[in-house]
RNA sequence: GGAGUCGGCCAGACAGUCGCUGCCGGUUAGCCGGCGGAGGAAAGUCCGGGCUCCACAGGGCAGGGUGCCAGGUAACGCCUGGGAGGUGUGAGCCUACGGAAAGUGCCACAGAAAACGAACCGCCGAUGGCCCUUCGGGGUACAGGUAAGGGUGAAAAGGUGCGGUAAGAGCGCACCGCGCGACUGGCAACAGUUCGCGGCACGGUAAACCCCACCCGGAGCAAGACCAAAUAGGGGAGCAUUGGCGUGGCCCGCGUCGCUCCCGGGUAGGUCGCUACAGGCGUGCGGUGACGCGCGUCGCAGAUGAAUGGCUGUCCUCGACAGAACCCGGCUUAUCGGCCGGCUCCCUUG
């Protein structure tokens, strides 16, 4: 999963994301107590990835996706973690097309 | 009205919509409907208990904990009431609050001395010695007496006054204080000071060793129980017996290899444990209270990559600390703002 598999990132998080072989994409979660140290925050970021990862998902291809938390994103407001992650989806759309083309 | 103190409580609200999850019902079966879905600390994991497995005849030692008394409790290092000491004008608050006349150790610096009850300075020098003498006495860097004064210290051997004396001293007396015993009140801790005795002996330190009293088996839900593939291996029965290989000169026998079935252990994985109770609320009774008893009533998260959320709108006082993981009782720590009640002090008015 994690050799070779399509990376994007920004300030908050990382993005994993490797073709999976059904017709749907997957979401899998990894935040550390390392980058956010109360389960509050940890709670917090888990529920905006998986909404956000909710509403995307018809538009994602079929990859399994794991989403890693950085030690700032504790400290970002829900509206920036959830642009971020706008973001970094439709950046994983792109990068995919473009591998997969290849 | 202001200041303070103690106790209790709340923790944005409502609506719509899209999701997640447990249970129940339906079902055209990865669909629909209904109901429920974080906290006062869910936190720290510091104590106590339940529950589970392991160990265990009984007793002792070691080790750890607790430590004024009584009560509450399943239990506690918690709570309640009381006592003592300290603190505040007060309501209140704080206290590792057993034992130092069992023993051992320690008491820095300063100071003469920090403990088998002490002379540095000072005071005295009555008594004995020495010197002088006008024979009245005087002097003394002698022996010695002395804890009143100075000084050191956190702490210096009861305090004040009078008597007394050479100077002093519980040496004597009065009052205060102290210790021991009796008595009285109280279950007790303790108090009273009524009485007697003792002139007073017992410096502090036990978060120093220690002594005394009481308590404590270990590990933890990844506890533990059940179901159970694949692969490898184990045990048993049967089949093939005219089989192959090994042992052996050969036969029997023994070992091993094949097929079928059964059994037990056990990994992945799954299920249970898993939420109903030392339970919440109301009420009556008992108790100063913690709490107990009775009756009625309610059903109040149960996830397992781990749910309890996103968006929109309206309103307000613009929302802190913070997220269950077997379950309870405490303690401790974090916390925006607000509400209710008891009590105290001060000021003003009547």
């Amino acid at each position: 999963m994690f050799a070779g598999a399509e990376r994007v990132a920004d300030r908050y998080f990382t993005v994993l994301a490797a073709t999976n072989g059904t017709d749907a994409a997957r979401l899998g979660l990894a935040i550390s107590r390392r980058a956010a140290k109360r389960a509050v925050d940890r709670n917090r970021i888990k529920r905006l990835i998986r909404e956000s990862f909710r509403h995307q998902r018809p538009a994602l291809p079929p990859v399994d996706i794991v989403v890693m938390a950085r030690p700032t994103a504790p400290a970002a407001t829900s509206e920036e973690l959830a642009r971020a992650l706008d973001t970094l989806w439709q950046r994983l759309v792109k990068r995919c097309a473009v591998s997969s083309r290849s």
